[in-house]
DNA sequence: AAGTTTGTATGATAATAGTCATTGTATAGC
DNA sequence: GCTATACAATGACTATTATCATACAAACTT
């Protein structure tokens, strides 16, 4: 197993601000561990015992509502920290973290993170910008959802989803997900979601093919999403 | 003016993890400011070039869509630190921060905050404690407006307000928004807003007078959050 | 390979919520 | 106190979105 002192993933994170002395002691506890599409990472309602620095892989963060339904809240790729909320707040996990394709991350155990986060002060002042960063994206989402039609805020997640996770040669977004994820994402029902991605694909602005989106006008997708 | 050292308002916040000395430095620089009913404390898109400490008072935290429409993101009331998310990022405000009532607050410059931040980690601490607090709701607010019917929204409300502000001796809520204000916190149109607490009343679980609210049947109201 | 399960797609319909219009009611400014 | 303005309430209507039903396709299971 590599060491942190040479892993190039924490060049995309926080753990770049640690000493040497503190990715070591890291290293040496750490642990890689591998989780299969659609497994879970961990549950809501339960605590994390550590934090997960993705490897490789995508996963999703949701929360169910008291009727099943599920809302994701945030998709975390290579080089995020997860788990961290319980670490710093000795709460239960408010959120459930599934693997959306085969995703291999790092366990850090709880101690080997809160230290440096109480000592190393360029370490916890880039966790707390990070969180803050959280804290913003989390609040335009709430608007986003809550002004915005379906539409809309299907064109912006696929535009979101290009921007974070690029395209292919043929213009197709480099992440698959299931209409289900699609719908829970965008805050609507499965039927919904796949209506207006058809809808797209007959006015030109997508192709499908299979769970795959090709996109073929991004700009009228933009005003789209923009609302205009 | 009174001294940050003797004040009591630090009891509620993060500021009773600073040392003497830092509360001092804070005590010299600080200025009380005073805003009426409806003034903006600051906006959206700008820098705020300090952090407020809320001495009495309660203030919305919303943000606009492209096409003009508001949602409320959060309350703040005394005893609450608002603005630090640009003494953290250097990026501009994401929320516009208004009083719904009048508002006395302290104006602490940026500076004598990020310097504790940096160098006491109690401080540093507490702040990212309530900076994932914040997070958890902001992510359980997508949750519930993304996923819960207005109604529930409502009856969600209703109840937030009571378990914030507290009730008198009549059960009437000790804050008083604008139906516009409701709706824009529950996340539909203002005439739904209205329509909705008229149901309410009709049905007994409510009484309404003027902007004041009276809880007449919690229970109920709390069954209809969860959408039993 | 056949059967089972899961995911995708679409129509029909119903529920929900938004918009527009109108009237009444406070509230603020002069 | 009176007028202008903003706020609240409600009806009528429309738009949006969810639900239910069904058909078909893809992906596992054994």
């Amino acid at each position: 197993m590599g060491r942190c002192e040479q892993c190039l993933i924490k060049q995309f994170n926080n753990l770049n601000a640690l000493s040497k002395e503190e990715l070591s002691r890291i290293s040496d506890s750490k642990d890689v561990h591998t989780f299969k599409k659609g497994e879970v990472i961990f549950d809501e309602g339960k605590f994390s015992s550590g934090v997960y620095c993705i490897k490789d892989g995508v996963c999703k963060l949701s929360q169910l509502n008291a009727n099943g339904k599920e809302q994701i809240v945030k998709f975390s790729k290579k080089g995020d920290l997860i788990g961290y909320h319980s670490a710093i707040t000795h709460e239960p996990s408010t959120i459930t973290v599934t693997a959306l394709n085969d995703v291999s991350a790092c366990y850090i155990p709880q101690d080997l993170i809160k230290k440096p986060l109480e000592e190393n002060p360029k370490f916890a002042g880039a966790m707390f910008k990070t969180v803050c960063s959280d804290l913003k994206e989390a609040n335009n989402a709430m608007t986003n959802i809550s002004t915005n039609t379906v539409h809309q805020r299907m064109a912006d997640l696929i535009l979101f989803l290009k921007e974070t996770y690029g395209v292919d040669d043929n213009n197709t977004i480099n992440i698959q997900l299931s209409r289900k994820e699609i719908a829970s994402s965008v805050g609507t029902a499965t039927e919904s979601a796949i209506r207006i991605l058809s809808s797209f694909k007959k006015d030109g602005l997508i192709d499908l093919d299979g769970k795959a989106i090709v996109i073929l006008d991004e700009s009228e997708l933009k005003h789209l999403a923009e609302g205009i």
